[in-house]
DNA sequence: GCGCCGATTGGCT
DNA sequence: GCCAATCGGCGCC
């Protein structure tokens, strides 16, 4: 293959199916690292990889929204199909975005904590109000800010959303450990970071 | 109706 | 390390 292949493929990117969220929450958190997150909010092209992510296993996950089937206005999107995204307001103030996963309703969803910015930074910076570049999409917060997600995208169809995600490989094996920001099931391993990142969140 | 809490963050002591 | 911001859901009268 020579050059203008190798290139071509590179920059060949390919959607993540229905079928690849059609799985277990936290395989679904693992195989996430890596991918690659487009937004085209508001046709602003902002884009980032995946370094951090954490699985929530619906209902019968006491740290999930959705634990016990509660069901309520906000947290409608988890029993939508898998692939969706569920966006949720975080005290009263951040935008947190998940995707849909499992086979059936409120089966879990995969929060996406932090992505290493790759493409619109300017954009990212003045959403994020010229904080240093680590601090840029390190957190859901943060990531949602930087990217433009808010309510809108909620439980939206992946494939046919403003933000897509794309296959992509992790640069270094991913490592397992603790959610972060929880009170309940604390200990349980559903957290995913690629080994290595300087762009992820840290516990306070 | 009222008070508390949360899958967070930024600012200040 | 501490706390406010700011909103929606919940438990409790």
């Amino acid at each position: 293959m020579g050059m203008k292949g190798r290139t071509q493929v590179a920059s060949q990117r390919i959607l993540l199916p229905v079928s690849f969220f059609r799985r277990p929450a936290d395989v679904v958190a693992r195989e996430l690292i890596g991918a690659l997150v487009v937004s085209s909010v508001r046709g602003t092209r902002t884009a980032g990889r995946i370094v951090e992510a954490e699985a929530y296993l619906g209902h019968r996950d006491p740290a999930s929204h959705g634990y016990r089937n509660r069901r309520h206005a906000q947290n409608e999107g988890l029993y939508g199909p898998a692939g969706n995204w569920y966006v949720y307001l975080s005290y009263g103030v951040h935008w947190c975005a998940n995707l849909v996963a499992g086979r059936t309703p409120n089966e879990g969803a995969v929060l996406l904590r932090a992505v290493e910015p790759l493409e619109g930074l300017p954009a990212m910076r003045r959403r994020r109000g010229g904080v240093a570049d680590r601090l840029l999409a390190a957190g859901p917060g943060r990531l949602s800010q930087a990217l433009g997600i808010t309510r809108s995208l909620d439980q939206w169809p992946m494939h046919e959303a403003v933000v897509q995600v794309y296959r992509g490989d992790p640069l270094a094996p991913p490592v397992a450990t603790s959610r972060i920001g929880i009170t309940r099931a604390v200990d349980w391993p559903l957290r995913f970071v690629e080994g290595g990142t300087r762009w992820a969140s840290r516990p306070r």
